[in-house]
DNA sequence: GTCTATAGCTGGATAGAC
DNA sequence: GTCTATCCAGCTATAGAC
């Protein structure tokens, strides 16, 4: 509603990058509808609540997107993508010229895009909150989520595993998996860790949130193997 | 269906504590739910569809517990009470005359009745799952399982702290949070990193989970306190 | 204790007026 | 491009028959 220097959400123009005085209809649902389902998820939101909220005729909605579902795929699409180019970019950027990043440096390329360092702060929180509460919510978003990440994953895999060789890629796995855990629910939960510090700490101070993650995850990462992770690999 | 060697799920009766043969249709009722809310959340399943599991006509929903919300409401309470319960008696237990535990036994302490550690196979993922799932859904339960878990949280932070005097108060509470994150994730999403990792590895498999959760969370606790930890407490 | 029937609500979609 | 009116599906809850 008052400021409207927004990107266009189509997938289909790559040409037109930023379009200003774009607060039309379209764009207000789509604003209202990506506050909506990244607090309250995708089911607890009605097509009536996100246009209420907008300030427009429910049935915009469907006129400018063809639905709710295909509304949510929209906004879905749009968060993801920038998210496995910016870590890919970032990973890029320190293995250059077959430079030996730290563990340190991998895990931060790893966590900035996901609190999308640089952009500006409120925007921020939405992003994340998106795919932490879809993926929570949806099975078909965890798997979009898997299949959009699986290049960028294979990637720094293979960068930690470069950097910890007596890792097992299993080991690994489990760990960048923990970091995404740690990540998504300080998130989608910040409500938890606020009541249970009594304030203390706050998972929506994204600053702190990636100071605080990043020396816990980076020591993490150089444990040792544990003793029976090699033999039972995955018993089921 | 098969066995039936079932707790009641009714706060207000303290004596009797199991009751065999007792699969009748209310007890059909509260399991249907357990498993179907714990894997697709509260909005996504309607009454009917746990009747239908159940075997048993929807209207005994209402009949026996007076609604859905309160259903859930039971399953609720039947599962985070003994989660706290469970969590102090092993805290008490490796404190017990004084006694200085390690990291690695404070943690197993703390993560092991959240795998429920000791309980039969076939309810243990459920038990998560129903935390985890409903407290990534309905903001009410978030706030009642923080309000729950305060008494057991303290006493945890606390034993943390008198083994890793050197770190802040603040600094152990974000590292509990993110192995609470890392726990739920991994429970409520299995498949992001069975995906991601190509079937390598399984959340599903909860001792696989605990020993990998383990060395890596206890190293992370060891790490030293991040630079600017103090400085910004709670900046926002 | 169990089921039928139904009331009453919410929400998504759409045809058509403006 | 926007809104009205309406349809229809699906849900919870409940009164009352068996």
């Amino acid at each position: 509603m008052k400021k409207i220097a927004s990107k266009t959400h189509h997938r289909g123009s790559p040409s037109a990058e930023i379009r200003v005085l774009d607060a039309s209809s379209k764009d207000k649902i789509f604003r209202s509808a990506e506050a909506l389902f990244s607090t309250k998820g995708f089911r607890e939101v009605s097509v009536r609540d996100i246009a209420a909220r907008a300030g427009v005729h429910f049935a915009l909605v469907a006129y400018y997107f063809g639905g709710k579902q295909a509304l949510l795929d929209e906004i879905f699409h749009s968060h993801v993508a920038p998210l496995v180019e910016d870590g890919m970019k970032r990973l890029k950027a320190i293995t250059k010229g077959g430079r030996k990043p730290s563990v340190e440096e991998i895990l931060k390329a790893w966590i900035l895009p996901c609190l999308r360092q640089g952009e500006p702060e409120e925007g921020r929180m939405i992003h994340l909150r998106i795919i932490a509460s879809l993926s929570h919510e949806r099975w078909e978003y965890t798997k979009k989520v898997s299949s959009y990440m699986q290049r960028s994953y294979r990637a720094f895999i293979k960068a930690l595993q470069s950097c910890l060789p007596h890792l097992s890629k299993e080991t690994l796995m489990w760990r960048l998996h923990f970091v995404m855990g740690a990540l998504f629910f300080g998130i989608r939960q910040p409500a938890s860790l606020i009541a249970l510090s009594g304030a203390r700490c706050n998972p929506e101070d994204l600053e702190a949130t990636f100071d605080q993650i990043l020396p816990y995850a980076a020591a993490g990462f150089r444990a040792a193997e544990c003793a029976g992770a090699k033999s039972r690999k995955s018993k089921k």
